[in-house]
DNA sequence: CTTACGTGAGTTTTT
DNA sequence: CTCACGTAAG
């Protein structure tokens, strides 16, 4: 392919992004404006021209789908092996380069991964070794604490603590990090932290790789942390007379939905300042959606005040109305969506085209109950992925043994599972031994078992012979039949074998075979040849994949299915038609989110990206009621709906009708009744669920009331104007 | 060590 | 309501 192939079919603006001279850029990308195809062009384009060597630049993501959607697409385009080159997430990336200078990251060659889980136990643990009261430190917090103070960029040392709170808290932080230390394990945020204390530390490696990496390319810009930022500020180095590598950095503000952990983007702003920013180039034109949506998409973000400005367009033309839909209840919501999904798929719509949209994963229940009682095939995503299985991280735990026993956490995972008689009493004593001689668990347990002290430790000379085993075994052998030991002599598959419903995890665990297979396969020819080590060395690689990459998502692939997801997983994807349902108050924007600073910016983002990933079609829905938390909540709907203007709206109902229900009218049970006498039900003026309008707080929903005839207080829910207590006396009140 | 029961919380998520 | 977690009893 040559360069005027390559750069066929862009748009002017996507071709000055592609082709922008050796200089810091900002991409303003807009949803469906081709983001990707931008990146990936402007790689290729680089390399074609011989601007850069494939080995010259760097880019990053932030999930393994985008990179390696990238290098896929690269491959089309140019004949080149991608293999070797630096594509990949923030952590991979940091990965890559910590196990390259391992020593100089003072970690060991074999350094493992902690998950999500497997750091929220090591914290548990610690805790208790510390004896922190875990109600005044709720692990969860902690490791929240920890994790964000990583990702500012913060070590224990530096993090202010005025209180004796904070103190403790930076206490737990301190002693985690020296604990993963001696345990030879990393948490995500330490792979970047730990990276980046690397590159600014040694001089040496740090210009190494300022001098490679010519070109930078990031990927979903909005979304990075501070820690990201001062990274590829590092890489980037220093403006000098030679000239800083320039940093291309493409993104969308109005897609930035994850502040909550962490993502600044201020960073985009930053970027623009310091790296003195010329060109910032907005991708404006829209490739997939019809302009009613679009234009929908518009009304409703300009509504944000913290922009940085840009208005999608389309050549498309308007298309179909957005349709809005008035349900009586969830329930009654659900069944028109099954309906409408039936007509569609009548009409010879493809299912898996079809997208159910939500705030919050509660929602799914209603909507899969209706579609499972239809028989229409779907698949929700979010579940538990491959890798997090608890039968999955039990074989793994006994991998990652093999291949480092002094990971203890790795060790108390399985060291009774299977059980094999160790109690508390001789774990309380081991991990007393291990703190006593400042070694680990296996230190302990190796010294427990040799005492032969065959009453306390009983079982524990069992598992310390296992082990033993498993790594005399390990040596030498393959991948795939390394982790066929991990199940078998184990006891694992014995175990889940003799188990009522194991069938499910022993065929989980065969995949594990399967994916040790498949891993030896793709990674073979890499590898440094050395007997022995290879298994060994595999092993540690195959362990990382298995902790940088959980994964799909419960991928029940070939069916053609209906696709159910939260509005954050529908990020990036696209579907020609879209329902979001669950549009009120409370639920969308989300009631917790009103409380934070910018929470209601974020909100309406979240609002903008859901309705950007329809082509063709979108519903948008709401119920007058739905129940909560085993409560009957009564909504209004979600001001986003106010946001879209009326031209490009179609109501598909005036009134909402019982459909059908939960075979009783919610409003015939009120929830909160201070007396329920006969007197006070036939006096109360408005029916709990009536929707009423008041001259100062708006369009409201009767939710209680209270007090007898002559004192009689109505609840409103107003939505964003909170619940209100009215006394009927005074407040005037009108049905609407 | 397993099972039963009680308690409490209950956005969004990738690595 | 429903799930996850922790404790108490068998």
């Amino acid at each position: 392919m040559n360069a005027s192939t390559l750069l066929d079919g862009l748009n002017d603006k996507q071709l000055e992004a592609v082709t922008l001279p050796h200089q810091s850029a900002l991409i303003l990308a807009g949803a469906g404006s081709g983001k990707t195809r931008v990146l990936t062009t402007r790689i290729a384009w680089l390399i074609q021209t011989g601007q850069v060597s494939p080995l010259g630049l760097l880019a990053v993501t932030f999930t393994n789908k985008a990179a390696k959607e990238m290098l896929t697409r690269l491959t089309s385009m140019l004949p080149i092996n991608t293999r070797g080159m630096w594509v990949g997430t923030f952590h991979g990336l940091c990965n890559r380069l910590l196990r390259a200078h391992h020593r100089e990251a003072q970690l060991p060659a074999t350094f493992q991964i902690f998950d999500t889980a497997d750091q929220l136990s090591a914290i548990k643990r610690l805790m208790k070794a510390m004896n922190v009261d875990d109600e005044k430190y709720p692990p969860k917090q902690v490791m929240g604490y920890i994790n964000s103070c990583k990702e500012e960029g913060l070590r224990a040392h530096a993090v202010e603590a005025y209180d004796a709170h904070s103190q403790r808290m930076r206490e737990i932080f301190e002693e985690y990090d020296k604990q993963c230390q001696r345990e030879g394990v990393v948490d995500f945020a330490e792979l970047l932290l730990r990276c980046y204390e690397l590159l600014s530390r040694d001089s040496t490696i740090r210009q190494h790789y300022q001098s490679r990496f010519k070109y930078i390319l990031v990927d979903e810009f909005q979304d990075t942390n501070r820690l990201q930022y001062l990274w590829l500020k590092l890489l980037a180095g220093e403006q000098q007379a030679s000239g800083r590598n320039c940093i291309f950095a493409v993104g969308d503000d109005d897609q930035s939905i994850y502040a909550f952990r962490g993502a600044r983007v201020g960073n985009m702003r930053d970027f623009e300042r310091d790296f003195a920013v010329q060109s910032i180039v907005k991708l404006e034109q829209n490739y997939r959606s019809y302009s009613n949506i679009l234009d929908a998409a518009n009304a409703i973000i300009t509504h944000n005040r913290n922009r940085l400005g840009k208005n999608l367009w389309t050549a498309a033309g308007k298309g179909e109305p957005v349709r809005v839909y008035e349900a009586y209840n969830d329930i009654d919501e659900a069944n028109f969506i099954v309906d409408e999904v039936k007509s569609l798929h009548a009409e010879g719509h493809g299912l898996g085209e079809v997208a159910l949209l939500y705030r919050s994963n509660a929602q799914s229940r209603v909507l899969e109950h209706a579609l499972f009682s239809a028989n229409l095939p779907y698949r929700v995503y979010g579940g538990l992925r491959f890798f997090e299985r608890a039968e999955i991280k039990h074989a793994l735990a006994y991998m990652r043994l093999i291949a480092n026993p002094h990971d203890d956490t790795a060790l108390l995972r399985v060291i009774n599972f299977p059980t094999r008689g160790i109690g508390a009493r001789s774990l309380e004593q081991l991990q007393e031994t291990a703190r006593s001689q400042g070694g680990s668990l296996w230190q302990a347990a190796l010294q427990a078992a040799g005492k032969g002290d065959a009453i306390k430790a009983k079982g524990i000379p069992g598992f310390v012979a296992l082990v033993k085993q498993m790594q005399e075994e390990a040596i030498g052998i393959t991948l795939p039949e390394v982790a066929e030991l991990a199940t078998g002599l184990s006891g694992l598959r014995t175990f889940y074998q003799s188990e009522k419903e194991g069938e499910d995890r022993i065929a989980n665990l065969d995949e594990l075979i399967n994916a040790a297979v498949a891993f030896t396969n793709q990674e073979i020819g890499v590898q440094v040849d050395e007997n022995g080590e290879v298994a060994q060395s595999l092993l540690t690689q195959f362990l990382t994949h298995a902790s940088l990459e959980a994964g799909e998502h419960q991928a029940e692939a070939g069916r053609e299915a209906l696709q159910l997801m939260t509005v954050h997983a529908a990020k990036g994807l696209e579907f020609k038609v879209v329902f979001i349902s669950g549009l009120e108050e409370g639920l969308c924007p989300h009631e917790q989110s009103l409380y934070e600073a910018a929470g209601l910016e974020e909100e309406r983002r979240l609002m903008y990206v859901a309705v950007t990933r329809a082509r063709q079609r979108l519903y948008l829905s709401y119920a007058q009621s739905r129940l909560l938390h085993g409560q009957v909540r009564y909504g209004i709907p979600s001001r986003f709906l106010d946001e879209i203007p009326d031209e490009l709206i179609k109501r598909l109902n005036a009134k909402p009708v019982a459909r059908s229900g939960y075979g009783q009218d919610y409003n015939a049970m009120p929830k909160v009744m201070s007396k329920t006498s006969q007197e006070q039900k036939s006096a109360m003026p408005w029916k709990i669920g009536q929707s009423v309008a008041h001259a100062k707080f708006g369009q409201g929903v009767v939710v209680s009331y209270e007090g007898n005839a002559n004192d009689m207080r109505v609840q409103v829910n107003f939505g964003r104007e909170g619940l209100k207590w009215l006394a009927l006396e005074y407040a005037k009140l009108e049905a609407v």
